[in-house]
DNA sequence: CGTATACCTATTGTATACAAAAATTCTCTG
DNA sequence: CAGAGAATTTTTGTATACAATAGGTATACG
């Protein structure tokens, strides 16, 4: 039943993802052919399909390539998010299930037990629990987003957390501060639980301005630790 | 010079936003392709554009279809206004160039040279204008997505408005209170000419709550005028 | 030695043939 | 006549061959 470009699709948006595809690294249909051993027809149905999700992206010149996340683009994204995460807090105040506020306080339960992790634990176990709460902030907010009860917003936030995950990729930040995302995190919530609009859409206009500011001050402080990850400094 | 697949994409959009290919006709690779005499390869390249615009949309079946908006999806898309317009206004009040201040008041004065026709014209004349009126208010809204000088949000943005015209498509309902409109969009460019950030996200808001209102309630009140054109109320 | 032009190669664009899957129709049986 | 199932047809998925184009390299000429 598994169609071959979906097979490679999830292959190719896997690699992209997990960072085996360096962002901006150019794509040759026939050379990605030869790699998962198929013809390029089905190539191209795989690149369609990650060219939607705004993985891929096209070069100037009719070339294709990982899709480039820069800081700049960083801090587009995130008002884009500031816009349409408030409109998302909002319907979900009218809208959300009971279940779907249940998921929303998983995530806070789930957050709470990763906090513990501390110093002492070697450099592979910090990498493992730094991914997984980049996991559960990521969970949250399409959680959020779900809730909301419009696709379109869910759909409209979903290209957007994609491409910030290929800046996660890009320049390996770690969110400091976890402790008051997740105060953050619980704010939202709890508005929410009150079908508080207002206070809900303050919640998240805050969480987010707050992100930014953070995630930003990060990125501009870092010099290329990596120089396979060259990041475009704008 | 043209490419195939861009002059079959081309035509099948224009197609589309015509309205010759209703919303929810589905698609027939070999169709199409004995339609504009092409092979089926590049009428695939032209459909992964077109569903990348959001215009074509996958069937459950895997199948292929003009994307159909419903009332409810109108609301929905409405919301997503809300929230990203508010941003972009907020950005062009930074970002506009005079360039692009310009070009808003070309919209204005574009809108108040199509205000004189009245009902003493015939139909198709009324049928063009109104065309030309919509025309205008699409360019409105893309310019002030633009001046904002963020990409995503203009391509976010874009993705909306084009589904927004296959409302249009389906439905024909006409714009009414016209002056309130134009009323509202210089009560923008107003804002945005004094870089006034809240004054400008507030005019916008109001805008399009008060857009969304009338749009709602011209279409509530819509029994099917054309049978052909059957629209799924929810 | 530098530049321009011609050739060569790498890559994408297009057509087409064929396979697989899905939908439809037709037929046979109860 | 209804329904299951087989055959046909329609439609999409895949492979492949070939054309066109763009980029790069080498060579010849100033």
């Amino acid at each position: 039943m598994g169609k071959l470009f979906s097979k490679t699709y999830l292959a190719l948006r896997q690699e992209i993802l997990a960072g085996k595809l360096v962002s901006g690294e150019s794509l040759v249909e026939q050379a990605l052919a030869d790699r998962f051993a198929v013809s390029r027809t089905p190539i191209r149905e795989a690149i369609r399909q990650l060219q939607q999700e705004g993985l891929i992206e096209s070069d100037q010149r009719g070339g294709l390539r990982v899709t480039v996340i820069t800081i700049a683009d960083a801090i587009h994204l995130y008002d884009c998010r500031l816009g349409l995460e408030q409109v998302a807090a909002i319907g979900a105040c009218e809208n959300a299930t009971t279940r779907q506020l249940e998921d929303l306080q998983d995530c806070l339960a789930q957050a709470n037990l990763a906090v513990p992790v501390l110093s002492d634990s070697d450099l592979q176990d910090q990498a493992d629990e730094l991914e997984n709460r980049l996991q559960i902030d990521q969970s949250f907010h399409r959680l959020l987003a779900e809730s909301s009860g419009n696709p379109w917003l869910a759909d409209l936030l979903g290209q957007i957390f994609n491409k910030m995950v290929l800046l996660r990729l890009t320049t390996t930040y770690r969110n400091p501060d976890v402790l008051e995302i997740w105060a953050e995190h619980e704010r939202i919530v709890t508005a929410i639980g009150q079908r508080d609009a207002q206070a809900a859409a303050l919640a998240v206009r805050d969480h987010l301005v707050a992100s930014k500011a953070r995630v930003v001050q990060e990125l501009q402080g870092l010099t290329v630790k990596n120089s396979l990850y060259s990041i475009t400094l704008t």
